[in-house]
RNA sequence: CGGGGCGUAGCGCAGCCCGGUAGCGCGCCACGUUCGGGACGUGGAGGUCGUAGGUUCGAAUCCUGUCGCCCCGACCA
């Protein structure tokens, strides 16, 4: 049992909150709704960007790097989006601060210093990009523009919780200008395709693919596609999004080309993100109640070698081997950490190990050196097994692939297990309530109906499955047709 | 923005109702014994009690203001 962390069962928020500052992930800051993110969190968070920026890159992107500040009249030109975002955005109005002649050693700002436009510091990047994009694009022969930035952004939430929503974050957001439609639709879906890999592969994360229904789709977007993954508590987490910008962006920022024909016409736009709230989605899918359990893909360290030990003799030994172990590990690639601290013992090490979610754990101690063997310990079923020090080395790639494949079977199940599909708006409330997870269901296409029964229920339409079956069927609250199921939840 | 809670040692908290100059656990430091699942003993260091003012002989405690954070809700690309 991780030291004082409560289980899920008891109080899964809590749980959350106090496995990510246990693990070392990241702590509230001085600011309100803003993190530190701890080393140890950030280094997962490394692993995450070098996979998907090779992702990008192998798609054809660049990255560049846009300005933090959005003069306002740039921020108002797409006036869905700016509306979307308005009640959220942090402002800048003044450039200088000075002594306070009535309290020493205080600081006030400047009234002198008052800037003529206010600057917003960007919730996303649309508008300045775009109105860069204009300067960059004359021709089809300037297209398409592929450019991802990896930055970070703020939007002033009432309400934070660490990683799943903070008032700044870190994200990555792709941004593309396209000369048709058809292309800049395919590069959405190319995206979104990455991202449901990404999280499969990488977070062993099972998500569905789907599009955002017209409530839920991001200001000044034409359409919106998702990645929506469950959580261990039954709620719904959207993991990514790309959206088809249409000619929006374009024509709010003027950004037109001439085609092979001669003839003028606006840019077709894309963009796409995901943010740290990844981090949360990471944890909360796969950890226990004894602390993180981390894919070996993107695990900072993936084996733990403690030595069991009473002496310096004996410590001296087993680090001879260990370091073969470990040099041998690092060889093939993998992250060893061998911990011979000798201020603590080894079950602390392995608690702490544990609630580190580090995947595969060697224990080496005097009885093994006689015998020729280590306890080798898996974090994600926690089962311990005892393998011949000379094979440990050959069979440990095999295990962090099972562990890897291991978790993500396991958070299949679960999603499978709580995706129900009912056929009434009473089962929809009785499994809601009862059950959570996702709720397969007929929905007449309306916005009235969706807004009714997230009213009614607090459950949003998480997304149109991309995969969803032709079935004919009547929406569960107002029976009027509708040709497919769509995926309902509760959601963060 | 509504509701609730909290600011006291690095962390978690008690003390506050009933004012008398601050305590517990963990952690930290030293030494010794320990070491195959979160060790134990002994000794030690560490706090202008968020902040400003008021009442009082005396304030962590009572009063007023103020700042901040967290949780629940509303909101949320």
């Amino acid at each position: 049992m991780a030291k004082e962390l409560p289980t899920r069962k008891e109080d899964y928020s809590l749980w959350y909150n106090e496995l990510v500052k246990k693990a070392d992930l990241a702590e509230h800051s001085d600011v309100r709704g803003c993190m530190v993110i701890k080393p140890y969190g950030y280094s997962i968070w490394e692993k995450m960007q070098q996979a998907l920026d090779k992702m990008f890159k192998d798609t054809g992107h660049s990255n560049a790097y846009f300005p933090l500040f959005v003069p306002k009249s740039l921020f108002e030109a797409e006036e869905k989006n700016a509306e979307g975002f308005a009640k959220e955005c942090a402002i800048v109005t003044h450039y200088r601060l000075k002594t306070d002649p009535q309290n020493k050693g205080k600081l006030i700002v400047d009234p002198e210093a008052k800037l003529d436009e206010e600057l917003v510091v960007r919730p996303t990047s649309e508008a300045i990009i775009w109105s860069t994009y204009k300067k960059w694009i004359q021709s089809y022969r300037d297209l398409p523009i592929l450019v991802n930035q990896w930055a970070n952004v703020v939007r002033w939430e009432m309400r934070t919780r660490l990683f799943l929503r903070t008032a700044e974050f870190l994200w990555q957001e792709g941004h593309t200008a396209h000369s048709t439609a058809d292309e800049a639709v395919k590069e959405t879906v190319q995206m979104l395709d990455v991202y449901a890999d990404f999280a499969e592969n990488f977070m062993a994360l099972p998500v569905v693919k789907g599009r955002k229904s017209e409530g839920e789709r991001f200001p000044g977007a034409v359409d919106t596609y998702c990645i929506e993954a469950m959580m261990q508590d039954g709620k719904a987490l959207q993991a990514g999004t790309s959206h088809f910008l249409g000619q929006n962006f374009a024509k709010a920022f003027d950004v037109q080309f001439t085609n092979k024909e001669g003839k003028l016409g606006y840019v077709w736009g894309t963009s796409w993100g995901v943010s740290t709230r990844l981090m949360g989605a990471l944890i909360m899918a796969h950890s226990d109640d004894d602390g993180l359990v981390l894919p070996p893909k993107l695990a900072p360290i993936h084996v733990v070698i403690v030595p069991i030990f009473r002496t310096d003799e004996e410590l001296a030994k087993i680090s001879e081997k260990a370091q073969e172990i470990a040099a041998a590990l690092r060889k093939q690639g993998f992250a060893v950490k061998f911990d011979n601290r000798d201020t603590h013992k080894p079950g602390f090490k392995f608690a702490e190990w544990e609630l580190k979610g580090v995947p595969v754990r060697l224990a080496i101690g005097p009885r093994d050196m006689e015998a020729g063997t280590v306890e080798v310990a898996r974090r994600d079923t926690k089962e311990k097994q005892v393998m011949r020090l000379d094979e440990v080395v050959e069979k440990i790639p095999a295990l962090l692939d099972d562990i890897q494949t291991t978790i993500y079977a396991r958070a299949r199940t679960f999603r499978s297990e709580v995706t129900t599909e009912v056929n009434s708006y009473e089962e929809f409330k009785q499994v809601l309530n009862e059950k959570g997870g996702f709720l397969a269901a007929h929905w007449d296409g309306t916005p009235e109906t969706e807004a009714a029964i997230k009213e009614e229920t607090k459950a949003t339409i998480r997304c149109i499955p991309l995969d969803a079956k032709e079935e004919a069927g009547a929406c569960i609250y107002s029976g009027k047709p509708s040709t497919r199921r769509v995926l309902f939840a509760r959601a963060y």
